[in-house]
DNA sequence: TTGTATGCGTTATCAG
DNA sequence: CTGATAACGCATACAA
């Protein structure tokens, strides 16, 4: 591996000038233009980043937390977050937690020692305390999940609205009896989406019981097993709401084995619209999240908060949508 | 943020006497050892990476280039991957390439430039010549795919026989008219899975006929489009062999669309065996790869490398297993 | 047991 | 336009 020292001797330069012929801001004659980048061609050299971000503090590197890469929910908002960053010439590494918090402090520590010039959390696991005292230190942006009050940009949708408009669209379909499959855990959107579902039934008239409410992790098998909970039940619900499509895929494949059919007998709603949500027999009414455009605005929000530094924190609502296919409509 | 040298001051010791209590591998006394730490404690000190990595050339850190994180396929690897780096005091930052050679590149930089102590490279872009080389200056190694005959050390299954032994399951349920959903690219498995279907077709006495052979890119979207013209054939292919679960559950679509019944009219058969593939229905007969395994081979094999050096190139055969599900047997 | 000095590979400052 | 040199933050050989 050749070093810029290397690069100097055989070109007949010193450093500095090597440098200046890499970085190309400032002036150097042509001539020596050439026999430098002769040299390096010669000698295949390649800066060494860790040197040079050590000496800029910069190293055009950005890091994406997320609990679980096999989620293809984050997939599409990295992709968001990955068009932007090059885009505007960040790298971007992704740190797989696994809703792990010993692993995701080893990840902050790296960036705390400014491996990176900045992240975005997904659904992170952190306490409200070490979160701001990140944000303090280092350019960091929530993306989706967050916490109310902090002084730290994030991006999300309206989830207790979302809900709302799905847990409504049901009873519009005549549902009286709507079970809710959510999940028990310590993130805004799980509360905010149980709000939304309360309201709906509220406002309709129709009683809240919390009988009616099962608890997963979003995965498939949760759904699958809360689903079974749940028509086990006197009257049996004729509708339910997911907080995840995974579970509503879940759910379905639970009344199936009921022998019961979708919508007829159960009308089911997801929430995200990954993309399986359309493959499935039958593709799946859920509430899409605008997850490619979340990730974009979460590096927007995140380059400025690098590039500018005491900007004021944002807290930034996306739309969403409600989608209507056959697992609630015939 | 605070340096060596601020802790140093404020225990009023020497940066290297910091430096030692930090590493703990020299004496030093317990006095001083309490100064030190309280110092650091106070404030809120940590070793700066970048520093580090550039004065011992490691960084306790690996690569891995994956084509698509949204695949669950490559997530499961990646479980296997973490599991055994973090075992061994190693973190590992996932590089999204998106079968993008730019992109590819800017990691491989990284890479080179001693970002990380080593790499896993999965479904490469990068040609045989550039391979070789990367090989030669960093410890990398491949995982799944490959090219033959370079000095590199990889893991995968046995992409022939899978192919051929799946083929064959579909021959000893009666089937004649089999056809073949591949992909054209450059890589090795894609030849290898259609050298075995070849093989399978051949010995039970079937003529290998092209026109049964379409291809796509792995998505479900590319299987869909390739069943729909496989079925407009005269006579219609009974059934199918594709190189991906997702090209699978768009060709059972496909079938469904025309009002096939799979496994009736249309038995098909996947690769990969992603969790998705038994929650569909039918659920989908497939060749399982031994993902995490075949994670936690691929790190334990770049250990040894960046561990030792000078071994010897080694070619991981794993093993794989035909799963027989709904969509070829009712 | 501790401190001094050096170098890892860069870039930036300051002379010339 | 170019060169010498300091500095980024750390770890280590060598001295004390």
């Amino acid at each position: 591996m050749s070093t810029i020292n290397d690069v100097a001797k055989k070109a007949g330069v010193s450093v500095a000038t090597v440098s200046r012929v890499i970085n190309g801001n400032s002036k150097v004659s042509p001539e020596t233009v050439e026999k430098v980048k002769q040299a390096i061609a010669e000698l295949d050299y390649r800066p060494n980043l860790l040197g040079r971000a050590l000496r800029k503090t910069k190293s055009e590197r950005i890091l994406v937390l997320l609990p679980n890469i096999a989620n293809p929910f984050y997939a599409e908002i990295v992709k968001g977050i990955e068009d932007v960053a090059n885009k505007n010439g960040y790298s971007i590494m992704l740190c797989n937690t696994d809703s792990n918090q010993e692993r995701e402090k080893k990840y902050i520590k790296m960036l705390k020692s400014r491996l990176a010039d900045g992240a975005i959390l997904m659904a992170s696991e952190m306490t409200s305390d070490e979160l701001t005292e990140l944000a303090q230190e280092v350019p960091v942006v929530q993306c989706c999940e967050y916490k109310v009050g902090l002084p730290i940009t994030h991006v999300s949708i309206d989830n207790e609205l979302a809900a709302y408009k799905a847990v409504n669209h049901l009873i519009g379909l005549g549902h009286k009896k709507i079970a809710f499959i959510g999940a028990k855990n310590q993130f805004l959107s799980s509360t905010l989406r149980l709000e939304g579902y309360i309201r709906a039934l509220t406002e309709a008239g129709i009683e809240y019981d919390p009988q009616y409410c099962a608890y997963g992790d979003y995965s498939y098998k949760s759904g699958f097993r809360a689903m079974k909970q749940l028509l086990a039940l006197d009257p049996r619900p004729t509708a339910v709401f997911c907080v995840s499509d995974m579970m509503a895929i879940g759910a379905i494949r639970s009344a199936m084995e009921e022998n019961l059919s979708v919508p007829d007998d159960l009308a089911v709603c997801g929430f995200d619209n990954i993309y399986f949500a359309k493959m499935f027999k039958p593709t799946l009414t859920t509430i899409s999240q605008p997850m490619y455009d979340l990730g974009c605005t979460a590096m927007e929000l995140l380059l400025n908060i690098i590039e500018d530094r005491d900007i004021e924190t944002i807290h930034y609502i996306m739309e969403h949508e409600l989608i209507i296919r056959e697992s609630t409509v015939k």
